[in-house]
DNA sequence: ACCGCTCATGGAAACGATTCCATCATGGTT
DNA sequence: AACCATGATGGAATCGTTTCCATGAGCGGT
């Protein structure tokens, strides 16, 4: 099975072997000062001896763990997985080992998360944040060094987030644009940054209010196929249909394809988040394109070098024009 | 910007306040022996103090790291995301953390992954193995406890993959029902299994052997297309083509779009890894569907209670017909 | 020649938990 | 009454590293 397991060589070994004391092997390795010769010394038999220095050792001292902690809500969903391979590229060239959480957008899930990662002593930690401000409040109190990615809960904490304002208002001036009046949104836990941005839009361009036109999922496929379809099904009069992410756009377009309602002739279908396969879907998908990867890099970025952080980073978002939306139906669809 | 950072309380505190000795504390909260009016007291105290046991202390003393490391080529494949997905779900009902790593199918950095878990004295890890038996005869005789997912590499490390061979000679089977007798394998790095399954399929079944009809990608994106490209525009002849996961799959949808090859009439498509957008493709592709979450789950089971494990757990495949495939056309392409 | 300054160096404390071991109380048996 | 077995308990060692502090050497300036 596995080997015998031999026992790893500690630093006490490597100052022996070089004839010095451990601390300054310590001193030399960590790039404090030190003679040529000594230097030397200890490198040499560090590397002889193929020394690795263990992490738990100088974590307990300087009781801060390195690494970073990375809490999504689904990591099946491609735009966290591209989140988080933004988060691992950028750890990986500082060698900052990552551990990732799935919250579910569950904020009491969230919670027990944080508490493993305190546990853990890890100090520093990349979210998109499910609980409310209170929850975060805790985690910030415990010491934990916090960003917040793609959505942004708490004016005191430095968080990197798309454009959603100018997204949503492209989006919803694209659609008026093609004579769409009835625009709904499909939506899920946690936009309310762009719920709020879509009823401005709809305001400024003087199009009829509706709160109904605003449709929310919780994070799971079924429950986005159901919002999409009960959308769909009891709200003939809407002519276009904005998804606030792949797994709500890919809902909308099953769902249609259910009710046979054809996209874009009897409804426009814009989503957000441009994933590979908006391009090969029948009919191509017009997107939001969402610099997903980017949102993660910076973040960790940010919770890397803490030093002077700005409070809020915004990346601009792209809007994609396939073939998903089409001009206004005269005659309603049912 | 962050709160005062309250430092954290310990054993010692918790003790004193319930007046007892740490020894005590530490034998309560890890389920030694105890009177029960002690055991209460602690208790009392302990959550009187919202005490969270430090995991740096623990694991230096015990001198293993808890949590577990996971190694995947691209997280922001769907297959693999869904495999952490697994992974991650399992770990989370054990309360154990999960570091990830993207290796990107470079054995280097993958060795250099395997330094750093090695660094944290982690001493669980399950992988997607990039490297040959060499990288990680090191890891094991470092102590580490290892388990591969979705490949093997060595026969002496315990293993969860999809039943490749049958899942394989199923396609292969059901494409020479439909009259294909020229039928190309779009692979990548790592496939070996399968390549010898595709091989040894086609022998079986009488068909002609052509070392050719074999094409290798590496893992990006780009390198799939090209590859897909290459395989449409080279071999007019081959009137079949099944592509070893969904982003090989999407290249090749790409790719013969772009060629003005159509899908099923001129060419059928398989594509191992049923993804969400396969129903959604036009057309809607005939897949291979592997477990990919399944494989996740048991591979973190397999390395969380590593008593007595066994070999190798195989998990099966299943073909879903979609719209991909037709009868083999009677005249050559071009 | 002496003083003070800089610099390299090593011993030892500290971090927070687990666990060995000695101590002590208790209760039952000879 | 003496003794042993059992079980609870706390002190102290330990894990591997960093870092504080003391020591001593070398050296230039007065």
């Amino acid at each position: 099975m596995s080997g015998p397991a031999q026992r790893r060589i500690t630093i006490k070994e490597v100052a022996e072997a070089a004839g010095v004391g451990v601390a300054t092997v310590s001193r030399v390795l960590s790039g404090g000062s030190a003679s040529a010769e000594t230097r030397e010394k200890v490198l040499a038999a560090a590397a002889r001896l193929d020394y690795r220095p263990s992490a738990l050792g100088r974590n307990l001292r300087r009781q801060r763990t390195g690494g970073i902690g990375l809490l999504v809500p689904d990591i099946t969903d491609s735009f966290y997985a591209r989140l988080a391979d933004g988060v691992l590229s950028c750890a990986r060239s500082y060698g900052e080992p990552v551990t990732v959480g799935v919250t579910g957008d569950d904020p009491e899930r969230e919670a027990e998360l944080i508490g493993t990662l305190i546990e853990q002593s890890m100090d520093r930690l990349i979210a998109v944040p499910s609980g409310d401000g209170e929850t975060w409040g805790l985690a910030l109190r415990a010491g934990l060094n916090v960003v917040f990615a793609d959505r942004r809960v708490r004016a005191d904490v430095p968080s990197v987030v798309p454009d959603d304002r100018a997204g949503v208002l492209t989006a919803v001036e694209y659609l008026a644009g093609l004579g769409h009046r009835k625009i709904a949104y499909l939506g899920r836990h946690g936009q309310s940054q762009r719920v709020a941005a879509f009823t401005s839009a709809i305001a400024s361009l003087g199009l009829p209010a509706d709160r109904d036109l605003v449709v929310h999922a919780r994070s799971s496929r079924d429950s986005a196929y159901a919002a999409a379809a009960g959308l769909l099904q009891h709200r003939a009069d809407v002519t276009a249909v904005i998804a606030g992410g792949n797994v709500l756009g890919e809902a909308a377009v099953l769902a249609a394809r259910e009710l046979d309602v054809r996209i874009p002739k009897d409804v426009s279908l814009i989503m957000f988040d441009d994933v590979p396969w908006a391009e090969l879907c029948s009919p191509p998908l017009t997107v939001i394109a969402q610099p997903a990867q980017d949102i993660g890099y910076r973040a960790a970025e940010l919770v890397l070098r803490h030093g002077r952080r700005p409070p809020a980073v915004t990346l601009p978002t792209q809007l994609v024009v396939r073939a998903s939306c089409g001009p206004k139906v005269s005659a309603p669809r049912r």
